[in-house]
DNA sequence: CTTGACTTTGACGTAGCGTCAACTTGTAGC
DNA sequence: GCTACAAGTTGACGCTACGTCAAAGTCAAG
């Protein structure tokens, strides 16, 4: 087994051997071995948590938020899934920084004005966290609750069956490799927001176009970043696939 | 002149007021007006300013050191130019993140050990942040531009074609269907390789067979992996095809 | 056995705000 | 014109994630 002192650690990681001892008084990241001089070693194992650890710092995540998430997810390797999935949102985000200072740019060339809302496109970040925590504290719990209880044993059966058949369909069409543009991806992808819209008091279930475009979309992001929805689609493939599949859908058809 | 509350500025560039007014009060950011209730009122130049401020906290830099990088380049353009270049080298690192990640991903799989200096790979950040520092203070009026700026009217003319030529033949190479490995595409690899050389500066320019290897090959990785490039391509396929036919030409003629 | 790099545990300092508190101002509805 | 109520102001203290010293032990090399 490789192990690093604590100075060799900090200087890889770009930190330095105060955050390391930090982490351990905290601790987030016990060194793998502490000899009987007291000195911290580090093995494999630190170094991947090390490594998280900094990745959740760099999306700004407090400490015992970052212990929290370690605690919870345990099985480093979807959870790095998801990271990268995070990383990829970082580097849209910053592809959008890119485009507004774009337009800055050329707004100040030729002296006009621009929106406000267009030049602090992909600054917001916090903009949009409130938007995920309202989205699931209330909303969707409520009504989805009372319609479910409301209903009969066989309606049940009938229904989850349905929703079975829908998400195992999902996962071939990922396995097999399919295109989400493709025609069979495409009406899967029809079969999931018609089902959508039987349940009442989604948006889906609404007349207004642009309101299921919206919700479909932002459903489609929950799918991929909730591992709780994750899962029914194969995990992160999967759900990439669906939220895919069903953007090019409302795009085409609403 | 429109102008905005804090409140409305805080919110859309994904701040507080109390960040705002803590901007104030260090001098880094002042309103374009203050009522004389003492409201303060923000119009577009501070927008823009802001808009500076926030990126450049964003790489890391302390307010001081922000105040002082926005004194020394009072003309806007060209900082804002230079962020550009900030974000795509931040958006490339990110790239190297996901990679390195991904490497850990099957470095655990596999249950084999992986150098330390692989798996941390794209996390430094420090390492190379004296190297921006620098960047900012001087290099900012690039060796780059002042051989552009350097060229007559006729010659841009005659680069930008050549370049639009080359990129043409690409994409046709591509759409029929072309084999990266194949004459035509090895011919027009040669082309390309040779048109790098001819940009000062860059490290195609040089004798050292193996330092033009290098840059080409990862020259090709970014073709795809940045937008900017890929577009040139026709997007990702493209693209792919590009940085494989460099990669043969490399690998065979160098 | 000395020198110098590296380590430890405290302990206090700091930057960039967050978070009250106490008060004043603009705006809407009656 | 009065009353709510949201949004603004200026202090002032608090907090997080370390930075930065201090005092002292450890290790490898010469």
């Amino acid at each position: 087994m490789n192990e690093y002192s604590i100075q060799e650690v900090a200087k890889q990681a770009g930190t330095t051997s105060r955050t390391l001892r930090h982490y351990d008084d905290e601790g987030l990241l016990a060194p793998s071995r502490v000899g009987n001089n007291g000195y911290r070693y580090y093995d494999q194992a630190a170094l991947v948590r090390l490594q998280r650890i900094l990745l959740l710092r760099e999306l700004g995540l407090g400490l015992p938020a970052i212990k929290e998430a370690l605690e919870r997810q345990q099985n480093v390797e979807p959870a790095l899934a998801a990271h990268i999935e995070w990383l990829q949102e970082e580097r849209r985000r910053i592809d959008r920084q890119i485009k507004s200072i774009k337009r800055t740019i050329t707004a100040l060339e030729i002296k006009g004005d621009i929106a406000m809302s267009d030049m602090m496109d992909g600054f917001d970040q916090a903009q949009y966290r409130d938007e995920v925590e309202q989205r699931w504290g209330k909303e969707a719990a409520d009504k989805s609750n009372e319609w479910w209880d409301s209903k009969s044993k066989e309606d049940k059966v009938v229904f989850t069956d349905f929703v079975d058949e829908l998400n195992a369909n999902w996962i071939a069409l990922t396995e097999a490799g399919a295109d989400p543009a493709g025609e069979e991806a495409q009406t899967q992808a029809a079969k999931h927001v018609s089902w959508l819209a039987s349940v009442p008091g989604t948006p889906a279930s609404t007349d207004d176009p642009a309101l299921v475009k919206e919700y479909v979309t932002n459903l489609g992001e929950i799918y991929v970043s909730d591992d709780r929805f994750a899962e029914n689609y194969g995990r992160i493939p999967g759900a990439t696939f669906v939220r895919d599949a069903l953007a090019i859908y409302c795009e085409r058809s609403l």
